[in-house]
DNA sequence: AGCCAAACGGAGAGTCTCTCCGTATCGTAC
DNA sequence: GTACGATACGGAGAGACTCTCCGTTTGGCT
């Protein structure tokens, strides 16, 4: 409210105990979830980070944002990825370039949901409530913008949402998150993709 | 060790109290288990029971196995159902039998699991310990019995083991457990069917 | 009717989430 | 350099939950 933006937001008059706190509770979280899971101790967070817990829940007052501050950089890379596949395949001549693109963006996109754990899947199956709905809605836009571009070079159905192929690769996360099998995930994935690419055949 | 095995195993030697309380348990827990998914306090389902906490401790040592006990009965129930469609489709002179024999059983098996709020999904991902692994293998063998068919049939590739259906079918009921939309699920599964299904193409 | 193994129930230990508020610290203005 | 107000900290503690232990009760058999 009374907060000036001054451009870029560079100083957010945050006292730099606040914000060295801040950093230590994310890097802690990431351990811990790590070894534990999203279900990991938020005590044992604020332990690690060396700080009280009233510390950790002034900072991120729902386990949700925890989760998304951990996941944000993560999720600006991925996103950032898809921008550059996305604009590799408008301009190559294949016609598969986009297929191709859609491929790997979402192997990588299941890598980084199994790498944590599930813990993007978590994130994605949360209410969309509080700050994670930007990192979701980055996401999906990122999705949507893969997808959209595999459909107009016509290599993808056009029935399918970009909403539906998260949940499904979502899906493969979850599912396969306590598995010991590391290749099912990548089998599972091909299925999905093989499931949206054909341009044939419809209901 | 010590407990003799009379052929259909009649009477355990269990008290009459100790049934009925086991009884009453499971029913709690199907109500809380509708209410509050599959995190429901076990507390919460002793007292609704109308029994000490350490009475359904003793009944179910783990969550898992009040989880198996409440599923058994619709788990049961559909893998007959996966007997009763197989043995039609084989009956049956169309060579799609078998397919919408599958689709029709996947269906099924999602609406069971998603009606359990992820209750099924939860199973399914739990560690094979304790009780639950029978359950597990019982919904296996059905589900191996509806693709081996249909890939006798010809209908459904070969590649795709019977785990990996249940794997997309349930990632699909976890990853769907919280949205609202109510046909994504169906929209979903009718995606994963399509990759089943193609005889042709292959990678 | 009486015995005893089986089963019960609930107190309580340990853990976790989340809040409240007295205290300490930062940043600034002088 | 110091003093002051806003900001942030820490931890005690309330409330809830999981799970155990053990004294008491009860069902089933003789």
């Amino acid at each position: 409210m009374t907060a000036p933006q001054d451009g870029t937001a560079v100083a957010r008059r945050q006292r730099t105990d606040a914000r060295r706190n801040r950093e230590r509770l994310v890097e802690a979280a990431r351990e811990a979830y790590a070894e534990a899971g999203p279900e990991a101790s938020l005590n044992e967070i604020a332990r690690r980070a060396g700080v009280g817990p009233g510390t950790l829940y002034r900072h991120f007052p729902t386990r949700t944002e925890l989760l998304t501050a951990v996941l944000r950089n993560r999720i600006e890379t991925l996103c950032t990825r898809a921008v550059t596949l996305q604009e590799a395949a408008a301009a190559a001549a294949v016609h598969t370039a986009a297929d191709d693109a859609l491929a790997e963006w979402l192997r990588a996109f299941l890598a980084h949901a199994r790498v944590n754990q599930g813990l993007g899947g978590a994130l994605m199956l949360e209410e969309p409530a509080a700050l994670g709905i930007d990192c979701h809605q980055l996401i999906l836009d990122a999705a949507a913008g893969m997808l959209t571009l595999a459909q107009r070079q016509g290599t993808a159905r056009t029935d399918v949402s970009p909403a539906d192929l998260l949940r499904l690769v979502t899906g493969i996360a979850l599912s396969t998150a306590r598995g010991d099998d590391l290749e099912e995930p990548d089998r599972l994935l091909g299925l999905v993709l093989d499931a949206v690419r054909r341009p044939d055949r419809r209901a």
